[in-house]
RNA sequence: GCCAAGGUAGCUUAGAGGCGAAGCGGUGGACUGCAGAUCCAUUACACGUGAGUUCAAAUCUCACCCUUGGCUCCA
């Protein structure tokens, strides 16, 4: 029985399908008007495991991701360019999709822009004008907060406290809360509407998309804590005042904040980490492994030096995996008498880890159960007490875990290039060799240097 | 001000009333020609502070201290 903690209701609950075994998930995907940042990268890797979780679990994932490609940040940017909002998102998404690939997040079904959803946009305003959840004004389209009675339930913000904190009031809403549905502007990239030109607000492509894919009703939602209020109570407010159905989302599941020292990472604190910089220094599922180690709902703490505590770890489970390959592939008995007793340990085990994942994906504690077994199995391997057979049992439960987790257990080496560092050693060695005048294997590191194309010229 | 999340060994993190947890790191030992890997032991008064409830509190209650975040750009 697998449980998630449901931010609408604060509480761990039950994850029941509202079809069968069929799970249709739509995370919030990033707006592309710059370098996807190591922020993205936790969320979209802890759905990428909550994704491989549920399948490994026999249920049926339709994950559905948006690309936000048209707005303020975006035409903004591009205009400082000098080049087209749609090449400067283009450019991003490319760059957002292959880091995606690099950390092994692949996962999603399917990715829909924006942009390519203006009609379903435009529809789904034009109900909300139609229900009266929604007024034109001179400047645009905007949603009525006080028709929605439940306006806030997610963020658990009453609207009294919202409309005190308005920073700049316009006085064409009705509210202070109301926000933009359409954004009448004709200076911009638009399209046409029947309020004229303009162009979406940010909250109706993702309630248009979703309805679109996935109805008006579907299972979970996802997204970075931040995006609780408002993006997600306008989310709700849109949806189920389209369709009068509720709940528009059954479990609303956040990701908690990954900060640098303690600090939200921000590009004014100077302590901003892009994906491409930190893949300069560390192997993609390092930081996986890294990520992986906190609950995905706690904030989590990025430095380099957790990163190596991060490396050793994942070192230690690859080494075993090694361990165990090359047992395999020795003349061990297949069989013994002790077997009997190590598939029930191995099974404990098992169930332990699954029990864990099935508490609200709680991968720290999955891989606390990983390291014991591997403690305990590492001891029985010491003493060849554990026949072939066992060996290979243990193999596929560590590649269910790789599996699940979204690691590559075999055909990958776990080393780092080393390479000139290696010749340095090497030439150091000849030197050390010629100085002693040994010519004949001072000539023999030469000449097998050369097969490998690494051409050493004595001065 | 309002609303959240959190303070657990040197570090990174689980746990949520009852045998002191996992990894990383440090130290010692076993094994090894040496090293590594591995194992064992050890390092640790482990639970922010002060009260309370309880046979029993890191876990529940209250108060307080501290950290971080959100409060219409945000993963």
């Amino acid at each position: 029985m697998i449980k998630i903690y449901n931010t609408l209701t604060r509480k761990k609950e039950e994850l029941k399908p509202i079809n069968q075994n069929r799970i249709k998930l739509f995370v919030c995907g990033p707006t592309v008007y710059d370098e996807s940042h190591i922020g993205h990268a936790r969320t979209y890797i802890s759905f990428d495991m909550i994704t491989r979780y549920l399948k490994n679990q026999g249920l049926s994932v339709f994950y559905l991701q948006n690309i936000t490609d048209i707005d303020d940040k975006i035409i903004k940017r591009a205009s400082k360019l000098g080049i087209q909002p749609v090449e400067l998102a283009r450019k991003y998404e490319k760059e957002y999709l292959e880091d995606m690939h690099l950390l092994g997040v692949e996962n999603v079904n399917y990715y829909a822009r924006a942009t390519e959803h203006i009609p379903e946009i435009i529809n789904q305003i034009e109900r909300l004008i139609a229900n009266e959840n929604a007024y034109e004004t001179e400047t645009g389209v905007y949603f009525d907060e006080s028709s929605f009675q439940d306006f806030g339930k997610l963020s658990r913000r009453n609207v009294e406290d919202l409309n005190v904190h308005r920073i700049n009031p316009d006085n064409n809403k009705r509210n202070p809360g109301d926000f933009a549905l359409w954004k009448k502007r004709d200076d911009e990239p638009f399209w046409n509407s029947p309020w004229g030109k303009g162009r979406p607000g940010w909250h109706i492509e993702d309630t248009a998309i979703t309805e679109l894919y996935l109805g008006p009703r579907y299972d979970i939602h996802g997204g970075g804590l931040d995006l609780i209020f408002p993006h997600h109570d306008a989310e709700i407010a849109q949806m189920e005042s389209v369709s009068g159905e509720k709940p528009m989302v059954r479990y609303w599941m956040h990701t908690g904040f990954l900060n640098v020292k303690g600090e939200k990472m921000s590009k004014s604190l100077g302590n901003f980490l892009t994906i491409r910089d930190l893949l300069q220094d560390y192997d993609p599922d390092v930081f996986r492994f890294f990520v992986l180690s906190t609950h995905y709902r706690s904030p989590i703490d990025f430095s380099k030096s957790a990163l190596e505590q991060s490396k050793n770890s994942l070192g230690r489970i690859y080494k075993f995996m090694g361990q165990i390959i090359e047992l395999i592939e020795s003349d061990l008995n297949e069989t013994n008498d002790q077997d009997e007793n190590y598939i029930n340990k191995l099974e404990l085990a098992r169930n332990n880890f699954f029990k864990a994942m099935d508490n609200d994906f709680n991968t720290p504690e999955a891989l606390s159960i990983i390291f014991n077994f591997i403690r305990d199995f590492n001891r029985e391997i010491n003493e060849e007490k554990v026949s072939k057979s066992i060996l290979k049992r243990v193999m596929l439960f560590i590649m269910e875990w790789g599996s699940i987790f979204g690691f590559k257990l075999i055909g990958k080496e776990y080393y780092e290039d080393k390479t000139k560092e290696l010749i340095d050693i090497i030439t150091d060695i000849r030197e050390e060799l010629r100085d002693r005048k040994d010519w004949e294997l001072s000539d023999l590191i030469r000449s097998k240097l050369k097969d490998l194309n690494i051409v050493l010229e004595d001065k």
